[in-house]
DNA sequence: GCTGAAAACCATACGGTGTTAGGTATAGTC
DNA sequence: GACTATACCTAACACCGTATGGTTTTCAGC
């Protein structure tokens, strides 16, 4: 069967089952073949519409990357740009935990986080931030961002409680974690966003010019 | 050539050959028959010491994971606990980067991470840290220690300037990180762990019950 | 409307992967 | 000295990403 009168296949419809195997297999589960079976489909014809998995894998990234937000570095309070930045990116990479390990380990290069890259950097330094530390700034919240991300505590424990309690009397309450993990998460990351904006904040006093 | 008079292979000679493929090559150019190219021996044979690839990875992460260094948590300043802890942390993932996607992909259930929560956990409930805040805050140092190993500026810019240049104003001096790449990692993560902690500090006299 | 090029599918195949099965000779144990 | 477990081997399986080249359809330009 060569070209058929409607294409089977799209960018959007590949990346889209892309995803979903991703987010129901993991990262592993995702094979061309697999996909392509998917999609009702040979393999290779995958490669009319992605160079290769990386290609594809990078795309994926990308619109997931889209729903990140960075319009309150327009409105000149940079912490409010900071949390909303922080906020939408864990959202968009806590939605899609599997793929954290690739988008996480590519470069930056991809365009989608060079938009970011610049309205933050831009935003912190219009706020009077000097640009050694608008690039130190934003590459902690990148830090604590892509570590919640990745580290995510949910799925970190065991549910083999006999392993705590064994030989670690203080996490005997461990096998709890599960059942919360989305809220400790969660939490855990509001914690450290605060602390970490409560800090900058002193500083910002201390080394702006203005 | 059957069972050798003295053994070729060991656990130990395994796993260091292992690591030096992976900080050489990257974690995707370590395979089972490269590595046991590299020890002068034939694939299979791996599976004598180690039942899978994986079990083989865990385990150089555990090694990688001893060096982490939580006395600090035993002196009571809890602060001085958290500090040296990420500082160890850190310094261990970022000798070895190529590893980190695969380290901090895995479950928290090797035994050296579980002998480092058991005494991060142990430490801030005996400096009066409510349970609850005890795993919160040892949640959000893994977060900042895991993003800023995984999401290191150090490799996340492209050396070629001009597609920088030609978009994104904010970031007309990113070729330059890459020269500095490893002390903005430093700095970042410094800023990063000095705001969390002051943070937590004000956040400590008002949660503890002492 | 015809011709030529590009597009979008296909089958086949190559070299690589992790891993299993089964063989063989040595080391260590009763 | 016989037996078993060990630590290597060769061969092979199922899978992977992807290159090649073929076939038909669509589309652009004359």
């Amino acid at each position: 069967m060569p070209r058929p009168s409607t294409p089977l296949l799209s960018k959007d419809r590949i990346r889209a089952a892309a995803l979903e195997i991703i987010d129901r297999d993991g990262l592993p589960g995702l094979s061309m073949r697999r996909l392509a079976a998917e999609l009702g489909v040979q393999a290779p014809s995958l490669y009319s519409h992605f160079a290769t998995k990386d290609a594809l894998l990078d795309n994926v990234c990308d619109e997931i990357m889209s729903a990140v937000d960075v319009s309150d570095f327009a409105t000149g309070d940079w912490q409010a740009g900071i949390r909303t930045w922080a906020r939408s990116y864990r959202a968009a990479l806590a939605a899609h935990p599997n793929i954290v390990p690739f988008l996480a380990g590519g470069p930056a290069r991809r365009d989608s986080a060079l938009r970011v890259a610049d309205a933050v950097h831009g935003g912190l330094v219009r706020a009077g931030w000097p640009p050694k530390y608008a690039t130190m700034i934003g590459a902690s919240t990148k830090y604590l961002v892509l570590g919640a991300a990745i580290g995510s505590f949910s799925r970190g424990f065991e549910d083999d409680v006999q392993v705590y309690l064994d030989r670690y009397p203080n996490l005997n309450q461990a096998h709890k974690l599960a059942e919360h993990a989305d809220e400790i998460d969660q939490g855990s990351f509001e914690l450290a966003l605060d602390s970490f904006l409560h800090g900058l904040s002193a500083l910002h006093s201390a080394v702006s010019p203005a």
